[in-house]
DNA sequence: ATGGCCAATTTTATTGGA
C-alpha cells in the first residue's frame, strides 16, 4: 500500500498540480491539509475520474483535510468525535484498506505565548486523547502537517528555530508526547541523515537553500510501521510554477506480508489457498 | 539547478501561514 500525504496550500490553487501529482503516483492513499476550502471547493469530479474517493472535511477559507483513496473509506470520522468542536476542519479519519488513516493539520501556532500557541499545544493533547480511544495494537497511521519537527536533523538551523512555534522544545514535547501512545515516525525508520525536509518558505530563497523543516509525518503504530518498506519525500514537487510550499511524503507498506505475533485468523494470507 | 512570498477573504487591504 502507497500512503501519502502532502499540504497542498489551497486545492483550488493546486487542482492541477494536485491531479499530475495523483497520475504520477497513483497512492492507494492521500491524505490532504490546508485545502482552504468548503467540499464543494474540492474537485471531486476530477479525483472521482481519476479512480479516487474523497472523504473530506473542509472550511471556508482556511484549514481543510481530506483523504483520497483507491478504495471507498468506511467509518469516515470528521473532527475528534468528543464534543470539542471548534469549527476548524484539522482531522478526518477512516478505515481505508484495513488500516485506519487520518488526515491532521495541526495548528501552527503563529508565536510563542499567544493565543494560537496554547490552542496548537491544546490540539495536540486533543489528538493524543483521540488515540487514547483506540489501541496502539491496531494498524492506525497519522499523517499531516504537525508543524512540528521532531529533532535537530529535521532542521536547518535548530538553534534559530528552537524559540519559534515548528521546533520549540514544548511543541516537540507535545509531538512527542502523541508518539509516546504508540505511533512511530515511519521516514526515520528508512532514513537517518538530517537535511531531509518536507517544508520551505516561500520567502529568502529558503528552497535552494535547502532552508526548511521536516514537519510532514506519516506516524505508524507498531503492527503498521513494522511492514513499512518505503519512505520518501518527493522534493520535485516543491519545485516550478506555483508550487505549495509543502513537498508530498510517500510511504510504502507490505501489507500482505504476515505480521509477527499478529494471531487474527483469517488475516495475513497464512491460510490462504493460492501460492 | 529549484530563485528575493502566497492564498484566502475580510478583496485593491488584511489576515494567517510556517
Amino acid at each position: 500500500m502507497k500512503l501519502a500525504t502532502w499540504n497542498v496550500n489551497s486545492v483550488r490553487a493546486r487542482k492541477e498540480r494536485l491531479l499530475r501529482w495523483l497520475e504520477k503516483h497513483r497512492p492507494d492513499v492521500l491524505c490532504l491539509q490546508e485545502i482552504k476550502g468548503s467540499e464543494e471547493d474540492f474537485p471531486r469530479a476530477e479525483t472521482t475520474a481519476l479512480g479516487y474517493y474523497t472523504a473530506i472535511f473542509g472550511q471556508k477559507g482556511w484549514n481543510g483535510v481530506a483523504i483520497l483513496s483507491l478504495t471507498e473509506p468506511q467509518a469516515v470520522e470528521r473532527g475528534f468525535g468528543d464534543g470539542t468542536d471548534d469549527g476548524q476542519a484539522r482531522l478526518v479519519s477512516a478505515d481505508v484498506g484495513g488500516v485506519r488513516v487520518a488526515s491532521a493539520y495541526v495548528p501552527n501556532g503563529q508565536s510563542v505565548g499567544s493565543d494560537k500557541w496554547s490552542f496548537k499545544l491544546a490540539w495536540l493533547k486533543r489528538l493524543r486523547a483521540w488515540l487514547d480511544r483506540r489501541s496502539p495494537a491496531e494498524p492506525l497511521a497519522v499523517c499531516g502537517d504537525f508543524n512540528v519537527a521532531p529533532d535537530e536533523r529535521d532542521v536547518k538551523h535548530p538553534a534559530l528555530w528552537e524559540r519559534s512555534v515548528l521546533f520549540h522544545p514544548e511543541a516537540r514535547q507535545g509531538l512527542q508526547h502523541v508518539m509516546d501512545w504508540g505511533l512511530q515516525d515511519v521516514f526515520r525508520r528508512h532514513h537517518q541523515e538530517g537535511g531531509l525536509y518536507s517544508w520551505w518558505d516561500y520567502r529568502m530563497l529558503a528552497f535552494p537553500k535547502n532552508d526548511g523543516l521536516r514537519i510532514d509525518l506519516v506516524l505508524a503504530t507498531a503492527p503498521l510501521a513494522e511492514r513499512s518498506t518505503a519512505a520518501s519525500i518527493d522534493r520535485d514537487e516543491r519545485k516550478g510554477v506555483q508550487p505549495s510550499d509543502h513537498a508530498p511524503v510517500l510511504t510504502e507498506f507490505d501489507l500482505g506480508r504476515p505480521l509477527s505475533g499478529s494471531g487474527a485468523p483469517g488475516t495475513g494470507g497464512s491460510h490462504a489457498a493460492s501460492t
